[in-house]
DNA sequence: TTTTGTGAAGTTTTTCACAGCG
DNA sequence: CGCTGTGAAAAACTTCACAAAA
């Protein structure tokens, strides 16, 4: 069965919600108190989670260790992925350290960069390649992801590295463009000044001066 | 009339790829082939600019000029926005020296920490407080917004002195959490793990083992 | 002719409202 | 009783298809 974009990104934040209640000692939860907490609708909540099969109990709510349990393995990887993060610039830099990135299912690599004093370093214990070496080096270290976090003019550059590697299946980008990729290959991109713009138009009350 | 978030959302786009139409000389555009630059289909192209009036002409498609000024104009402020940065980590600092806060639009006029070694220190030529000073830094320093590169844990504590300041009206959060607001301010987040959780899941071919 | 602008149709996503179970 | 699970309704968003303008 196929699950919605907009379910997962809430799975997510179901997942992330439960592991904290968890910790503090909570067994069981409603749906209400669910979406209390996240801002989203209780009904939201239970209609996500009935995708996957009564999980939860009438009149009561639902486990807090069993749904964490449940929804982690919707969420599972058959595999640890390895993912190469193209651009150790101060936002790559800073990626590698972000907690988002402590997690058991993927690590970070390599490395690539176009920066002499960087290809050949090793920078967090990870080693840096140059990015002309892109499709060898993802061959051979069997990385299927990429993470861009190069300047928007050499992000398609890099995307058509990958395509040539022809074992690279999914982008996350943060560059601030377009990127055209072939059928078959993932593309999300996280776009930082999209974001901030939405957020001064809407907080201008919306279109017009 | 109401904009759409999507729309917005593709409207930042537009302008993108017109100021770079523009720089390269070309003088005319068609939705089909904005469409196929972007990933978009052309009849969305063209739904998203008939809000905002007749803006291409029939047969021949739309003045680049033009329509980058009109979306110009659509997404434009009232005002240059004053932006409060909390936690100048990595994370902070690679915003600061990125390319989408390049804008004269806003402009980041205060960071804030808890460092010791970063309060009263200007860094990249703006000064550091303390998270703590926050309420009256951002009322004498007019600061509507802000952005947040904290950690989870500590994200729900900014909002909260956000709120007491009273001044703040929007926020940008970087931290992977929900975040609780009162009415009437407005809270987007970009959330690295989750766009990250979603690509993998969608990779892996979606639910289940 | 070409390409826009747009009502109508289609699709996706959210919300409602209540039956049903513990 | 309280809370889930879920069809049905509503809302939001996208795509189609074509009349009308250049």
């Amino acid at each position: 069965m196929r699950v919605a974009e907009p379910t997962v990104e809430r799975l997510v934040q179901y997942y992330r919600l439960l592991e904290q209640l968890r910790e503090e000692g909570r067994l069981v939860v409603s749906s209400h108190q669910m979406g209390e907490m996240l801002g989203i609708k209780a009904s939201q909540v239970r209609k996500d989670l009935s995708y996957f099969g009564e999980i939860g109990k009438r009149g009561v709510g639902y486990h807090v260790d069993r749904l964490c349990g449940h929804i982690s393995r919707i969420l599972a990887s058959p595999q640890i992925w390895r993912i190469g993060l193209v651009g150790v610039g101060h936002l790559g830099y800073a990626l590698l350290g972000h907690s988002a990135f402590r997690s058991d299912k993927f690590r970070i690599d390599a490395l690539f960069d176009v920066d002499p004093a960087k290809v050949g370093q090793e920078i967090s214990g990870v080693p840096c390649f140059h990015l002309n070496d892109l499709p060898e080096v993802v061959r051979e270290r069997d990385i299927q992801v990429l993470i861009l976090t190069v300047p928007a003019s050499a992000a398609q550059a890099c995307v058509d590295k990958a395509v040539e590697s022809q074992v690279v299946k999914g982008i996350l980008s943060f560059a601030p463009t377009a990127l055209v990729a072939p059928e078959g290959m993932l593309v999300y991109r996280v776009d930082i000044s999209v974001e901030l713009e939405k957020l001064l138009f809407f907080l201008k009350g919306g279109a017009g001066v």
